[in-house]
DNA sequence: ACCGAATCTAACGTCGGCGTAAACTTTAGG
DNA sequence: CCTAAAGTTTACGCCGACGTTAGATTCGGT
């Protein structure tokens, strides 16, 4: 009565890469780095991609790309944070001890990184305010050459309005 | 009567460095990229560098490592824009056609920063919400464990008030 | 004038993050 | 079953962004 598979269409290697504009070789070397392990294999042992490894390759390339940390760097991260998921699964893995240490080291770690995009945001926000500063000074000068066209010879226009100066 | 030398004081290359957190090498190879020479020489030929020189220095900066351009990127925003300035100093150098070009170049580095920047920031108001939502069920956890002190063996606790699943 | 610390130029070294080539195997459609 | 397309492993290549070393030169305080 129910033929419609449930199976979660697990994406091949080049689908994947496509999906998060990555090559095929960026995924074998995380794998090598043992950031990213496709969580399916076919019958003759290629990669298969679920809906979850793609996420955590989007999030590895967000650590790259947003925050600029290394590989390794983004590594210690997922490995952290990895380690306290297993809590959940395997009750057993640790005594009450030790996930109270793994959790200890993931809020650290989540800590730490809120902290840092935090002032990446700061940052962002000057560096926004300046842009807009220019723009402003842009048009200031974009008006002024409205208003006078054909000057292009020197030593006129001296005491004019005197448009706010251009550069930083 | 008055021995006060109003001369800026331009900063030694060690100096300059240390102001900005890099290293003297670094400052020699942006000079050779064509990024930043230093404003001023000694007498000897040493580099002096001026509070400009340390202002673009930092601009240097942050559009590696907040917007992370290569630095054959950030020679062309930085050269777009000085092509700018210089409108201001030399009234001579370009017709009124030369100048107008000149704005709409840099009015388009601009332009384009600020989108740049902007999504930026939207990548990152996102990934600070996931990271505060994870750092909630961190916290939930963690109550969870305060009330149930020596909990270490399986097969226990699986019908409570199920504390929320701790990986993304 | 002297001398240790800082700079200079020139050149080679390094390391991360993949790109690319080669030779072989799996996959999937007709 | 056949075959083109995609995937696999192994290994060398490459480039950007500096680090480092060497030997000569300059700076600045006494």
């Amino acid at each position: 009565m129910n033929d419609e598979e449930q199976a979660p269409p697990s994406l091949r290697i080049g689908e994947a890469a496509d999906r998060v504009g990555v090559s095929c070789r960026t995924l074998r070397y995380y794998e090598e780095l043992g950031l990213l392990a496709p969580s399916q294999h076919s019958a003759g042992g290629a990669r298969r991609y679920t809906e979850g490894d793609i996420g955590r390759l989007v999030r590895i390339r967000e650590l790259q790309e947003l925050l600029g940390f290394d590989l390794g760097e983004i590594g210690e991260i997922l490995h952290g944070e990895d380690q306290l998921a297993d809590i959940r699964s395997q009750y057993h893995a640790a005594g009450t001890k030790g996930r109270r240490a793994m959790l200890e080291r993931a809020v650290d770690i989540n800590d730490r990184l809120r902290s840092l995009v935090r002032t990446k945001q700061e940052r962002l926000a000057e560096m926004m305010a300046e842009l807009e500063a220019k723009a402003q000074r842009y048009r200031s000068v974009a008006a002024e050459m409205e208003e006078q066209p054909g000057r292009s010879d020197p030593g006129a226009g001296r005491e004019r309005p005197q448009a706010a100066p251009v550069s930083r």
